[in-house]
DNA sequence: GGCTCTGTTGTTACCGCTAACATTAAGGCC
DNA sequence: GGCCTTAATGTTAGCGGTAACAACAGAGCC
């Protein structure tokens, strides 16, 4: 009896195995059932409208608001997985060092501002400025298969690296914002963004043609701060084709008006003299910590010292003398990266590179 | 032949019938292949460790590793939906006026500090101060069925407050940030933020106390910053109730140095004097525009005209005089908001209220 | 009329994972 | 030894939606 006993009693087991209840929000099928038809045919209306006729297109509207349905994304992108490419964008991952970082912050509300309409949501991770953390959260964000992943800068762990290639063999567009600086030969992901080597080049130059004979450039405290590196490399390096000395100091922190302004003595001796004509910084907010303090120490900007940011922050603008900087599209990033890899979502080609465009704005501080 | 095909064809057919293909990834069922176990028994492995037999479980392990294995959440939340709360937070959608504000940014960012480690990720949207693109958002959001939302503030449409209120009804905590004002009686969503009417009244408080006569509150430019207009109640009421003539001047925009250049012409008259002793605003950057113009007019700042600003951005400590502001608790905000779901979503309880401190910063402005 | 073609709707299976239940083996107790 | 308990793993079904295919009605054609 006993070996028969489970076989047998299999059928009635199985009628009184509970089922496993759904979370009480509409469905497909409670749509379905009120317009009077099945769920497919409601999905195509959502989907395909075209492919329904217009009596049961009428029907399927007032069921769908009179169930006030709300479609499940993850069961559509599940179901439509291996068709994702020509399912349609549904969600993209973006990586960001900082997202308290004014920079990063506008090429975030760009992202969003031309993702929006598009059907697209934004799934946001911060690094902390560490490729390690970049890893991590990449691994994390994969595990919702976004349809894209925009990521920040050119450097990567080599897993991190390893996912985002693997991503991109699956088709999925891979951007690299703020960074545009193609290996030859190597092949390599989607940038957009400017050369920050060529930037810092600039810098230099700039401070060069307007005769300052001694420079620094101070850099950011954050070590994973790449690109504020790579300018830096670029500053020294057109200094140096240029023959004019040039040092690296490195400040407190990244974005830090103190930091700036601890930042000022190591440009000073001992009697408090400027030690170079003129700095360039990692950024905005350095500089204007050492133009303050500078100027609180009754140092003339630029005659005593001449101050170049990165940037273009409010704050700059606002000063006395108002300080020289970099403009940079920020914004524009964010844009053109949600706009890159929506065309690359609906044509299913690679989404092109993008170079754009930086200005030196010369302002009173050099 | 043709007709009888269909039919006894019908077993061959559905052999034919090309199944729909994956994209590729390695599922659980590969992964488990390779440790020479079923699906189960990995998932197992990777939810309750402490269930799977040691020597199994070391297998598993080698064959997660070996695959590269990276878990579909789509498919989990859909497989435990009707166990999300217990099953564990995957999601948070949060909803904010505007990321490039960085008010906000520093919210999202102790938002995603906090939430991250607790396996969590954040799906970030942003309604650029409208109402109705605010439900808009929300809708979409809310298709990834996100284990828990944050909003901000407690004005929404009548259909965005009725979606909120359905995914609480099933268990998802709602939590407005960014304010604080339970109406008593009314049952409401979790508040973590302040009493904006509040800190407008002690703005009004603050500057009748230091003797200033004539008051004015210069307002958001945004219609739909409902929070800068709670102040300015607050700043009018506490000043009346003082006895104290006071007004409300609006700004032509929301976050906008040279808005702030712009509203101090309404602070004047014709000949050029300050029409008020003293004015608030509702953000620095109003303030610093306000401070900026009047210097460079030759008014005295706070002889002529006292500041007070609100929301103290660094922008104001470097100024000559120093702003005046309110101290908000933004980073603190979000944290906060990020703790009290992930405890909701693990305690099932409903998320606590918190109200967060801010401090009025007396400068020199005032 | 018989046939094919087209447009509309339904049936079935499956995306990848996990809840519920089943099964099996090993251990403990009288 | 028989019986119950516990631990470890497997089987089945289902989450909500959609791809592939089937079915069927009406239209058009010879």
């Amino acid at each position: 009896m006993r070996p028969a006993a489970p076989a047998s009693s299999a059928k009635t087991a199985s009628a009184l195995r509970q089922p496993r209840r759904g979370h009480g929000r509409t469905t497909l099928a409670d749509v379905a059932r009120a317009a009077g038809v099945t769920a497919i045919t409601v999905s195509r209306y959502l989907r395909q409208p075209q492919r329904v006729a217009p009596g049961t297109a009428r029907a399927v509207a007032a069921a769908l608001l009179a169930t006030g349905y709300l479609p499940n994304k993850q069961a559509g992108v599940l179901a439509s997985a291996a068709n994702a490419p020509a399912g349609g964008a549904r969600m993209v991952a973006a990586l960001i060092p900082s997202i308290a970082n004014s920079i990063f912050a506008e090429t975030v509300q760009g992202l969003a501002d031309a993702l929006h309409g598009s059907g697209c949501e934004l799934l946001l991770a911060s690094t902390g400025y560490s490729a390690e953390r970049e890893e991590e959260q990449l691994r994390a964000l994969l595990g919702w298969f976004p349809s894209a992943l925009v990521v920040t800068g050119r450097q990567h762990t080599p897993g991190a690296l390893a996912l985002l290639r693997q991503a991109q063999a699956r088709g999925t567009p891979v951007i690299e914002i703020w960074d545009h600086h193609p290996e030859p030969g190597a092949e390599s992901f989607t940038q957009i963004g400017f050369d920050h080597e060529q930037v810092g080049r600039a810098m230099a130059e700039h401070l060069v043609a307007r005769g300052y004979r001694a420079l620094a450039y101070v850099d950011s405290g954050v070590a994973e701060d790449f690109r504020a590196h790579e300018r830096g490399d670029g500053f020294l390096a057109a200094a140096r084709q240029a023959g004019v000395p040039a040092r690296r100091v490195t400040a407190a922190a990244v974005e830090a008006i103190d930091a700036g302004r601890q930042a000022l003595t190591a440009l000073l001796d001992a009697a408090g003299r400027p030690t170079v004509r003129a700095a360039a910084f990692a950024n905005d907010h350095l500089a204007c910590g050492t133009l303050l303090e500078a100027r609180g120490r009754g140092l003339r900007v630029p005659q005593d010292l001449a101050l170049l940011g990165f940037g273009d922050f409010s704050l700059g603008r606002q000063l006395e003398p108002p300080l020289s900087t970099v403009h940079t599209p920020r914004f524009e990033i964010g844009q053109a990266a949600a706009r890159a890899l929506l065309a690359s979502l609906h044509s299913g080609q690679a989404a092109a590179d993008a170079r754009l465009p930086w200005t030196l704005v010369t302002r009173g501080s050099s």
